[in-house]
DNA sequence: AATGAATGAGGCTTCATTCAT
DNA sequence: CATGAATGAAGCCTCATTCAT
């Protein structure tokens, strides 16, 4: 009579973010397409119709999950300009830093595989992650390149390529490790150290 | 009487490559997980049990569009590092122009997207194309970079670094353009020469 | 502190009422099979296990909700021959009114389309609503027309048909009502009159 | 070699209407909500699965059978007011008869039934029914009460009322038949006798 | 008395695949 | 060679009902 209501208030109130959790699992392991409700439930130990006391559909999961990892990276992403002192290269060091870690430690791999997957079919979730991250991220790397031209370190001719290029490795990374690890595995820290240094370089370089 | 079997028989030839290439717009268009053999029947005009004389699998289809396509880019591949004269600049823009020429004309971003949703199921496709593609791709690269260090252009510290950050702009705008496109649309041409910029910069620029 | 019991027995005494009225309101809109407790819940402002408290089943409340219909009904049945003065179409014309009256305006329709749709899997019921309202019914056009008869009004013949037949045009008027009226309208109180006067002149005619 | 081909098409195109005819059995045992796939596929000695070859949902095969009632029984409507000669009473119940052989021994009354039960989620079922059968059964009384009219056998007045009325007997001993037969049987002979003797006492007996 | 949480049974539908011609 | 017919496995989802507070 003590307790029990707190465990079991709790309990509902996570129970969506078990489910979402559960879901992520299954997801990543076996792409959204090919799980299943009765996996997803299995994992997060309770009914299969469970489930439907928090989420509409399967689709709604997905975009539960989604939209959580999101608003988790959303801080993240702001902090890839801020947070930092020091030359271009430290900034942009620190910026590469904190993108690998949330793609390679974090659930974000996950997310874009999902988007490569599935995106055809759910083009307001595309929509919805290039608004929140894509966007935000590439106007980060923006801002870092501005205040690099405005120390003069680069060149102002920096500012007219698609500054995409400069993430792209990190992206590429994330999806080489969940697809072809296990047949050529990737040096992780090697990789983003070769990516930070043909960066710099390349735009240092142009002066 | 007198032509129809051979009609026939060239027909019957014909019949895998035209399932493969029905195949490989039905998975094009939805994925493999969502795509259908009555969808695939269709496009190539036939009738759903037809496919399996010629294959006997979903699956089975699917590997040999993926071997297909994987055969015919082999040449290109083989290519990136023949073909072309000059310094290192034009060598390595050359080989990027073949490789964005499979990846945005040809059917190579579909195989790649195509990895990336379901390479968890299918190890040994995900081993194929690492073994006829990846593996070669990297090597010609690596073969670039080589001569661009014989010739005295390049720094031999450009050996030490993982050659795939060289190419993953490549990857990230194949993917870009599969899924990111319709909401945030990118200007191939200009990436593709962001790119080359960017790696003949930054190695170049080490020496 | 001194009136919320009151107010609670109150409201105890209420609920099932509630829940009944809420239960025929939903199967009205939806028919029994295709109405759900969350649907009679949200109608009775109540949760959906609240309803078990009263009721033991789906079913049971069809079964209440009938026999609450019926019990209301009952004293109209008995009214029918009863309340009237005059020649046997005065009494006929009031017993008709009284159906109609029912029928249209009351919820005897929606249970005669229940007894329709559901019959086969409530025995009981359908027992329970021929004994209640069918048969007394009946007996009460039996002894208009006795009446009718005593008086002289009548032919001995007209005691010699199955009485229901005189009855017969208001059940398909209800149940056209709930059918087919929003395609073909029809206009109750003319059908009503059409309906007096074929069976009086019918009867009438006889002598 | 010589018969089975044969045999196979004569199944294929007979599956459609065996399904029909066990759906429109299962129907009408348990009414189209309680019905399942299932049994309709029992009945029809197939799997489940089969009828998907033929039916598009559930709803399509019961507008199918629905549909296939009506176009059997528009025939016999139409014949209601052809076929027969002699005075008012024997046209109208030689009509009678007709309707009554449909109703009690043919399939309508199933279909009336199913209308009552499912009729508020197939308005289009319920418009169809009503333009093939119902409009059309309406007006050929009508042409009956004019063809008494123009013969001086009935009054002018008879014109006035809505004609369901002489019609509506017979529909609710279809469904009384369906629904209260078990506990309060119906003499149909004696009840479709009754209904003629009134309607054409009603009507006769006007002028 | 009331309710939020949870679930098992069961229904519809899809689809890869087999069978028989 | 080609195909129409058929099906079993499996998935999503609904809903009446039970449990625990």
């Amino acid at each position: 009579m003590t307790q029990t209501p707190q465990i079991r208030r709790r309990r509902k109130e996570a129970r969506p973010n078990e489910i979402i959790k559960a879901a992520f699992d299954e997801f990543e392991e076996k792409g959204f397409a090919r799980s299943t409700l009765a996996g997803i439930a299995k994992r997060a130990g309770i009914s299969r119709t469970t489930i439907y006391l928090y989420f509409e559909t399967k689709e709604a999961i997905l975009e539960a999950a989604i939209r959580g990892s999101v608003e988790r990276a959303i801080d993240d992403v702001a902090g890839i300009a801020r947070d930092a002192d020091g030359d271009f290269r430290a900034l942009f060091s620190h910026a590469i830093d904190v993108i690998y870690a949330r793609l390679v430690e974090g659930d974000a791999s996950t997310v874009f595989k999902i988007l490569v997957s599935e995106g055809q079919s759910l083009p307001e979730l595309v929509a919805f992650y290039r608004r929140e991250i894509l966007s935000k991220g590439e106007n980060a790397i923006k801002a870092l390149i501005e205040r690099g031209i405005a120390t003069g370190e680069l060149s102002e001719t920096c500012r007219s390529a698609d500054v995409r290029v400069y993430v792209a490795p990190a992206i590429f990374a994330a999806l080489w490790l969940r697809v072809f690890n296990q047949v050529d595995p990737l040096d992780i820290d090697a990789f983003k150290d070769a990516h930070i240094e043909l960066v710099t370089a390349g735009l240092l370089g142009r002066s």
